[in-house]
DNA sequence: TGAACCTTGACACGCCCGTGGTAAGGTTCA
DNA sequence: TGAACCTTACCACGGGCGTGTCAAGGTTCA
């Protein structure tokens, strides 16, 4: 048999296993379970903890941005309302000296706040309205 | 005038200025400044500060997350880090309930209701050697 | 000019995150 | 059988997040 203790697992991923545990409820590695309810823990999951510590420590993020980012591969919805978000930047073109596009977006905006003053029924965008 | 000042976008998007200055500090949206420095919030702005409010109340997320996002579709080094690490999820199960998340997020309010609700878990079938 | 706004900075507060520890009890194995 | 491991559940604590409020000072405008 290959499969480790929690102890041994996290004594060779250079986790606790406190934080092994924590890892799991977290929804991000989750070990199976021998009969007596015993978390084992495969090659697989030995090398995602290591690539999970790698991750967490190189680009300094945390146990709950990973868990972001598993919800944004699992959830389409929350993806695409996210997707919409950034779509919707204003991104002020670069090339356009400061003041020549404040005074090109503030045209734009005398108008569209014109539209924006008079369209104010907005009771509850039902969904994926951007 | 057309842009208006953070008061103002702070009354008809319904945050506070403070949440304002807050969300600018998250690199969620920074409005123009006038020469004076005041905070000009245009059309544009007003209907991301909508939106975003729709956002994290709809998908029950925060600012952190929003910025996250923003993070992985702005560093292309972080958004192949994190493919790669998903890509290795081991699929025994090969279905992953996806409601994983949302015990995780009850987790925290149910200690608020003080629900008593103990279960045993169960053992997964016969997992034998990994 | 003065009221009413804006700026940044700081203190505060409650909740959540990452982590450790401990207790009470079940499992494994020499 | 007993040591050493495992399980879940709880307490603790420093730090960060979301938010309000206040202070000291600059800007706008009737």
């Amino acid at each position: 048999m290959d499969a480790l203790t929690i102890q041994e697992a996290a004594e060779i991923t250079d986790w606790s296993p406190r934080m092994l545990r924590y890892i799991e409820r977290a929804g991000l590695i989750e070990p199976q379970r021998s009969d007596a309810g015993y978390r084992l823990y495969g090659p697989p999951e030995l090398q995602r903890l290591r690539t999970l510590r790698e991750l967490v420590t190189r680009f300094h993020i945390g146990l709950g941005e990973v868990g972001f980012a598993q919800r944004l591969r699992r959830e389409d919805e929350l993806a695409g309302a996210i997707d919409a978000w950034f779509a919707a930047e204003p991104r002020r073109p670069e090339h356009v000296p400061a003041a020549e596009w404040l005074r090109w977006e503030q045209d734009k905006h005398s108008r569209l706040l014109a539209l924006a003053g008079a369209h104010r029924p907005e009771p509850t965008p039902a969904a994926t309205n951007v």
